[in-house]
DNA sequence: AAAGTATGAGTAACTTGTACAACAAATTAT
DNA sequence: ATAATTTGTTGTACAAGTTACTCATACTTT
């Protein structure tokens, strides 16, 4: 802060209260991996103004926590999930981006991996869509929802990722469809599987898939700690 | 917003008044470009908590203005500077952040040209730093200025911005040594070169370069409009 | 005139990325 | 049971991009 140097935020609360008329919150949206398809967790809103339109999860920001632990609190008020994968992305503060008043709101994602955990949804507001199916969303939360697409598409290209999304053990269709899910694109199985080994983030479960209706492919899980660096520079073609 | 979406703003204003305790700020990294090195913009702190400390530019958000349009506003208020390169960074919102009280900042980095805009300095307590040789910063400042050089190194290797750090014209050999000090890396001269022109971002200005002490270089400037793709990917190796 | 430094253009070796071919293992249809 | 189909797995050939380095030329300084 630059001129709020000059004075401590008491004088400045006292002398000129309208700084403190702006709401601050948070918004998140959470990426789940459902039938081969990238799905966000959205409320359905009971706003007048957004009548049967959808929101992210969202909430304001408590004075005595920090800004970082909001979005942990809100996940886990509303799905009981604790340690989940969060990251900021963005802070959206237009004057008339809330109908009810000047809400300035910063935006993070989350991964979370809907098959392991069952999620303890407290309302049954509460639902999943696709995000090649949205529905009419409240607020900017259209705009926030595909900064937050772009952002992890960005992401999952070198940073491992991508696995918070998915359970512990899975096969490298899994992983591949769950690519293939959030860039929208097709990749070619061969050269997936090569990129992903040069990755070094890959460790044999020394299983095998079960009930699969075709050839069942090997289990792998993520290796945490990587050893190696890795060699590949990017994932995708 | 979620719970929020229950209530008006101005119910929970009027309910709890303890969500209003929360001061909204900017704050700019400026970057400019200075004798072959990266520079920011510092003000002297005169909070009591930071003497002989220095800190970002920044303000608190008004009421009638974009938080976009915030930054915009300071840096005309202390450089004179208009039209700059403003991107947003991150917001940093941590409860002991600030001595005085609660402040959530917006953070924003600014590349602008020192040699061709003269600054209009408001206040003696401006004053340029090298990144290299930063005095003592007051708040979490360190903290920000470092998230900034790191976004701003990714962003170089693939988006045509540094050339708002230079003036309309430059030779191959300044751009080189921006790069460089950017990256805090040394490059090779010929391979710069060449991927330069694969990114088709440079037109040839059809002048050299006037009293230097070696052998004069063309100058180009930045081809605003690129037409044709560029071919190469990253530009360092 | 010689030495030093910088620009400018090019080439060869190497690494990485991309598009396939081929086959093996399991399942489903006939 | 056999053939067709789907998926997993290994590998190869070629294109594209990266890196390291040679050479020639232009200008300044001593």
């Amino acid at each position: 802060m630059g001129t709020a140097n000059q004075k401590t935020i008491q004088q400045i609360q006292s002398e000129n209260s309208d700084f403190f008329r702006i709401a601050f919150s948070v918004d998140c949206v959470i990426f789940g991996f459902h039938k081969n398809e990238l799905n966000v967790l959205l409320l359905k809103s009971d706003l007048e103004e957004f009548k049967d339109k959808w929101s992210l999860l969202g909430d304001l920001v408590r004075t005595d926590e920090n800004l970082d632990d909001a979005p942990y609190r809100i996940l886990q008020e509303r799905t009981g999930l604790k340690d989940v994968f969060l990251e900021q992305v963005s802070t959206f503060g237009d004057i008339d981006r809330h109908p009810a008043g000047r809400v300035i709101t910063t935006v993070y994602y989350s991964l979370i991996n809907v098959k392991d955990h069952l999620l303890r949804l407290q309302h049954h507001e509460l639902s999943w869509f696709p995000v090649t199916k949205m529905p009419q969303l409240a607020f900017d939360h259209y705009k926030i929802l595909q900064t937050c697409i772009k952002k992890l598409q960005d992401k999952i290209d070198k940073e491992p990722v991508v696995f918070n999304l998915l359970p512990e053990k899975f096969s490298l269709r899994e992983l591949q469809n769950l690519y293939e899910a959030i860039l929208d694109t097709k990749l070619d199985r061969r050269n997936f599987r090569k990129k992903l080994f040069l990755m070094d983030w890959l460790e044999d479960a020394k299983e095998m898939e079960q009930d699969v209706p075709h050839r069942p492919g090997k289990l792998y899980h993520y290796r945490a700690s990587t050893t190696k660096p890795a060699t590949a520079q990017t994932l995708v073609q």
